[in-house]
DNA sequence: CTATCTTTGCTAACACTGTTAGGAAACAGA
DNA sequence: TCTGTTTCCTAACAGTGTTAGCAAAGATAG
């Protein structure tokens, strides 16, 4: 019965349309402009045809958030096999984080500046999960090796996404001169706090 | 010519009625639900009556945001004062801010949270430089007795207050369960590092 | 006191938004 | 061919921000 697999193939085709009408819409536009009817103008159905794929705007969003935090991981990935000594690694991914923010800019703020509203659904995400595994290691090997052992690695961990993120989100509204910069001494200065403040 | 004068005390009269409308119905419901119809039904007039005194909703949440300043650049002056030791006023006025965010959690989201996309506009609020200058005081000593004097301190104020805005934004989507145990935790592990980052 | 002119505040509309109910057409299986 | 399902659209509901245009009330001048 191939006729019912290609109904399959079809609808997920729909569903991967929409998508990718979604994300130009909101690289084109910024995420705020993003509209149902927009989108089912892109992919040339009517609206209802949407809602037969995902159960509301925010869904869509949320998939968006997903694919962020897929590249996102990706990224870290690459960076932290760039060293074995955790304290470069933690170095290397700061800067991939970073430049994952301001280089796929859009995806950060769909993944965050969409932000403190829609969060109590982002916990179900699996791929935040691997997110931070991938920096726990390295910073569980700096704490063990450092004059403070005892030292909760989660927290670290904490300390680390929440600063680096706090970075980023207040450089993104920040005087936009001076950019490349001012930015890359931030980074630099959070980076060496961070690291001297495990190392104790 | 008192006749003008009442006018005015009029037209202010009402210009604040909807600021205070406008913040009840963001306490109440969340800035995201705030609406123009929503105030004209609190303030018993009709919509268009607003815009004779705003702008636009913008507007409206723009000047809740300066409030929200006021308000912490109060709260921050009172930190500082309950100590001359730079090093000390620095771990108030984070803990004061720390406070300020989540007892004022609307307040902050306004400031915040509507966040990134409004944030050219943020640029222009004068309460912003009184914010910035309040902190630079103690971080200007602080760096000078330190290892490393020639430290630019808007370096470290940029510092300063992006990781404590990450700390907090990535803490207000958290878990909710633990709070007061973390962040008492977080915040602390944030204060000496950053302490600690400045003297080298 | 009346006529004029300005201010004030309303109704109604425009152009959007997310979301859904209900029906028509196309398609699959008997 | 007839039946039942799936697919898809039209149209509507209930909102949103914003503005044009008009009527009533207030102030000023003759």
């Amino acid at each position: 019965m191939g006729i019912a697999e290609r109904k399959i193939r079809q609808k997920e085709e729909v569903r991967c349309s929409i998508l990718r009408a979604a994300w130009q819409l909101v690289t084109e536009e910024g995420w705020q402009a993003l509209s149902i009817r927009k989108i089912a103008d892109a992919i040339e159905y009517s609206v209802p045809v949407i809602y037969d794929h995902f159960a509301n705007k925010e869904a869509i969003l949320l998939e968006l958030t997903k694919q962020g935090f897929q590249i996102l991981n990706a990224d870290l990935g690459k960076a932290k096999k760039r060293s074995a000594n955790p304290e470069k690694q933690i170095e290397y991914m700061a800067y991939s984080y970073w430049e994952f923010a301001f280089e796929h800019k859009a995806y950060y703020q769909v993944m965050y500046g969409l932000g403190m509203p829609s969060c109590e659904t982002v916990k179900e995400i699996p791929e935040l999960s691997s997110f931070t595994e991938l920096i726990l290691e390295p910073v569980k090997h700096l704490i063990h090796s450092s004059k403070h052992p005892e030292t909760d690695p989660y927290l670290k961990l904490h300390t680390f996404w929440s600063m680096l993120h706090g970075l980023i989100s207040i450089n993104m509204m920040g005087s936009s001169s001076n950019k490349e910069e001012l930015n890359q001494m931030v980074l630099q200065d959070f980076i060496t706090s961070f690291i001297s403040g495990i190392k104790g």
